[in-house]
DNA sequence: GTCTATAATCGGATAGAC
DNA sequence: GTCTATCCGATTATAGAC
């Protein structure tokens, strides 16, 4: 995503159209995989650059060209995070379908995010828990709106008669805690549990748990 | 806590008889306030001892007096942040009390521990969403024990049909969820509430929420 | 686009005087 | 216990050749 296309005229007369714009996408997807690991794992002043170039295999001082600095690598692996969590949540809630229906799919949704895409719930959590301070900004526009959506729909529900009156906003931050730590807290779960990684039947138990708490204190 | 007496010796003839000891604890404890502040806001790498010394008021040098190296200063904050924890959850879990009032005591525990040391919980969570790579080993033996022993409590109250037949460390995972991001994710809520920070109502609403949500799905 | 070289700084840690 | 001085490796970033 956010593909620039600064270097096009770098090909002369281009005998292959787009080869040097592939090849760009293929190192910024390398570096980008490797980014989102350790920054998930040591945070943004814990991670040098050196070991992302070098897990993604070319030069500390290539992947400086890709990434002019260490920030600007950083927002973009924040920006991917989140371009993948919107475009799996987009328009889940709608106030029109079954509340029960839409909460499932809800929670069925985070949780699979949870699963796909643990490092990158990390990554996001690590710089929420921060303060973030470095992508504040972005949360405000790009997340926040969408949660308010979220918490109206909910309003309307409980003002259609449709669910219990319960307070919207902690509704939803409740759900979002629960599906968000089997991504966040996995590392504390896997001890409790004694096995190496969560699997399949955790995230189904997970699933069932909350959809049950979620839907009974709503009747 | 974990106070040692290394330097009495120090203390030669010793005319006010703990005066060094007790010099140390306020130092430590000057320390010890700036250091929590900045692991939770940076994580490990992210916070240079140079600051928290200054923070502190004395020099980069003379922390390392107190704290011989960065790793032990770390150490010694995560085991402060679990010291408090566990006297303040300490034998909650009553199998023989009543499941509803164990439960609403639990989470009112937990979420007064979010809401009066949400640094301590911040710098805990970055330890583990990092893979708790420095302090995985303390967790599994001072942590890992009480949760599964909470979890036995629940099971008990299952088989003795006090409640109703969920998944019970599933039940556990999301009270810790829930109660947890009240610390770790309130930039994120401050973001959506359109305030600077939580307050004491904000607190009420989410103990009511979750208690709701946990009673409402034992029944 | 990739490489070599290097600047410039930071950060943890140690030595030794007082 | 505190201070001055210092070492040394790591790290971001830039310059310039190919």
């Amino acid at each position: 995503m956010t593909t620039k296309l600064d270097e096009i005229t770098l090909e002369p007369v281009a005998g292959l159209p787009g080869k040097r714009v592939q090849h760009r996408e293929e190192v910024e997807t390398a570096i980008l995989r490797e980014a989102v690991r350790l920054f998930a794992e040591r945070g943004f002043e814990g991670t040098p650059i050196a070991e992302v170039a070098e897990r993604a295999g070319l030069s500390k001082q290539n992947l400086m060209y890709y990434f002019p600095t260490k920030q600007s690598l950083y927002k973009r692996v924040l920006d991917d995070v989140l371009d993948d969590w919107l475009a799996r949540m987009a328009s889940l809630a709608d106030p029109d379908q079954d509340p029960a229906d839409v909460l499932r799919a809800y929670v069925a949704a985070k949780l699979r995010f949870s699963r796909e895409q643990p490092l990158a719930s990390r990554v996001y959590a690590m710089e929420v828990i921060g303060g973030a301070k470095m992508y504040g900004e972005q949360i405000r526009h790009r997340v926040v709106p969408l949660l308010r959506q979220d918490i109206a729909v909910f309003e309307r529900w409980i003002a259609d008669g449709k669910i219990a009156p319960v307070n919207a906003t902690h509704l939803l931050f409740a759900v979002w805690a629960m599906t968000q730590s089997y991504a966040d807290f996995s590392a504390q779960m896997t001890l409790v549990l004694g096995r190496e990684e969560l699997d399949a039947r955790d995230f189904e138990e997970a699933e069932r748990m909350i959809t049950t708490m979620v839907l009974s204190c709503l009747n």
